[in-house]
DNA sequence: GTGAAAGCGCTAACAC
DNA sequence: GTGTTAGCGCTTTCAC
């Protein structure tokens, strides 16, 4: 998997280094020096928080650009506390989800005049610890999305900055953000039976995985349980693109009966697909399929999915009001934010014919 | 498309807020005091720049633990200049592409002992402006991902940090990554022309648009006239979704005679079934199509796409050991790495019958 | 209006 | 080994 060297080729040429001489940066007594006044004025001036004079600011406006000067956040940073960046943390930045969900907060940020600066945590525990240490000095406010458990998430606030929690539950008196998954896939049970689905597959439950998921699992078997539907046909499998194909299979030999299969995202759903037909089995034709997400491949795949749609870029862009909203008030009222769906109706699911 | 505010379910809870009384952050003065040694101590102990006594550092580890004190990163940096992290600008990143470079990046920067950032400019120019001012100065060194005109790449030189771009060519004596997208370009025109096709279309080529797609666009070309094919059928596009299916209609449309279509990325290319599926053409029966990038889509799609497969990880991790080796010596020869690309056959082409 | 001075939290010489 | 001192680049009272 690791590529070889020879999968690049260095071109190398010679540079006239020069324009790496680079002159130390001007700082702001560079700039009061050379327009004739004092710092104070200068940072003053940068600031806006005060005016002066046309010919003083002229002078110092004169003086900034011809050094081209920049102040340095780091040390405005330490003196008010503030850095105007709110921090990211995404579990895998390769998943459409927190993708989008990124965008949306992208924008708000950019209404609000904040930055975004995001770390990809890989899901890896001790990775996410020292990402969240580095981040979180460098910002003013963090969102997390994280699978530690409840009792580690007292490390993340005692960073001693804002949070909001995303795509879970967060402690008392801590705001978050999430879907309502429960009531998505109950939604989706509810389908499936009305369409006469009787014996019906989850797939990749993972009890023990990202809450989102368990909430999936119980609003589906919430579900069936309302309308006396006892059996049920469970396999469970880490999401990885492999694991759920061979878990599909398992299941679909394990149970030849199943008639449909709730699966508990796209990516897995495209995986049944897969499972199914190498089982000589036809969907929707003789397996009603219904997916998680609605991510691009599950309009694009034939057949198209039957999904749930979740407003990502609303996750992302509320996420941001919410910790907005803490950092002007921290004890304003605690807002937990959740997320309405929509099933998507598409072609992989077909009523049981008789 | 904005959604209503009706699709998020607010609940609140009140919350003994006393979690949020912070006490203000213990600094190492604190804990030189509470240790009984001096700040200077502290600090070298911290940073392990020297040992001292046993009892003198378990006084001080006590202090520390006791304190739950973190040293501020930001004071720091201000003096070793230093930050520890890395800053990766990419374009878009909803775009598999950059996430997957963004992968391989992690990686490397974790076993070099650096954290990465990332901010998504979103193709906006002013926003990237402002984000890279931002981020530049938080970290050591910057990976950018850019389509600013050359003539404006000095503003990112001026920030003063070693930067590699990404994906485009760089100006001299300053390292950068990128992919053969010429070499690519020309096995796809050949592997046409082998196949028979004449009349060969080309989608989405925007000349003024990303290098890379100049690239594919120049290195098909080439491929073209090299086996004295002169006629072209090119129709330009934005990369967007449904811009991508209008132009496939109007390409099809204008030259119904093409038996072939490069499209000049993945997603382009599933433009392209659409529309030749609206349009009653098979694809690959009558109609031969190609993408670019070897995306998730292109594998799962039917017909599975023939493709260029680009070690996006590979792109990452270069771009970091490209940025670790420059900063180490900013003098040593500037390197441009450029990776190879491997054509994926799958279904999408078939040899035109006569 | 403008500037002097006192730090923010920390590191790096250099003494002892 | 340990402490003293002088800043890093900037903001912020508080005088003038």
């Amino acid at each position: 998997n690791s590529p070889c060297v020879d999968d690049i080729i260095y071109s190398c040429r010679n540079s006239g280094g020069k324009r790496l001489l680079m002159n130390k940066k001007p700082t702001i007594r560079d700039v009061a020096a050379k327009a004739g006044v004092s710092i104070a004025t200068v940072s003053k001036f940068i600031n806006s928080t005060q005016r002066f004079t046309a010919a003083v600011e002229r002078k110092i406006q004169a003086a900034i650009d011809e050094l081209a000067y920049h102040s340095n956040p780091l040390a405005r940073s330490m003196i008010t506390g503030k850095t105007g960046s709110v921090g990211v943390a995404i579990l895998d930045i390769a998943n459409p989800h927190f993708t989008s969900m990124v965008k949306g907060a992208n924008r708000v940020a950019l209404e609000h005049g904040y930055n975004l600066l995001f770390v990809d945590t890989e899901e890896n525990q001790a990775r996410e610890d020292e990402l969240l240490g580095a981040l979180s000095r460098r910002v003013d406010g963090l969102i997390v999305s994280s699978r530690m458990p409840e009792e580690q998430m007292d490390r993340i606030l005692a960073l001693g900055k804002p949070v909001v929690f995303s795509g879970r539950p967060a402690p008392a008196g801590v705001p978050s953000i999430g879907v309502d998954a429960y009531a998505a896939a109950y939604m989706i049970g509810e389908l499936l039976v009305k369409q006469g689905h009787r014996k019906i597959g989850l797939l990749g439950s993972q009890p023990d995985g990202y809450p989102s998921i368990r909430e999936r699992r119980k609003g589906y078997m919430r579900a069936l349980k309302h309308h006396h539907i006892h059996e049920s046909f469970i396999e469970d499998s880490p999401l990885i693109r492999e694991a759920v194909y061979d878990a599909a299979l398992r299941l679909l030999r394990r149970c030849p009966e199943i008639t449909a299969i709730f699966a508990c995202n796209d990516n897995v759903a495209v995986g049944v697909i897969h499972a199914a037909h190498d089982l000589g089995r036809d969907v929707p034709g003789d397996l009603s399929l219904v997916g998680f997400d609605d991510t691009d491949l599950a309009s694009e795949i034939k057949p198209a999915l039957t999904t749930v749609y979740v407003a990502k870029l609303l996750l992302g862009s509320t996420a941001v009001r919410l910790l907005r909203d803490r950092s002007e008030d921290p004890y304003r009222t605690c807002i937990t934010a959740t997320l309405a769906t929509r099933l998507v109706i598409r072609d992989s699911v077909r009523p049981l014919k008789l």
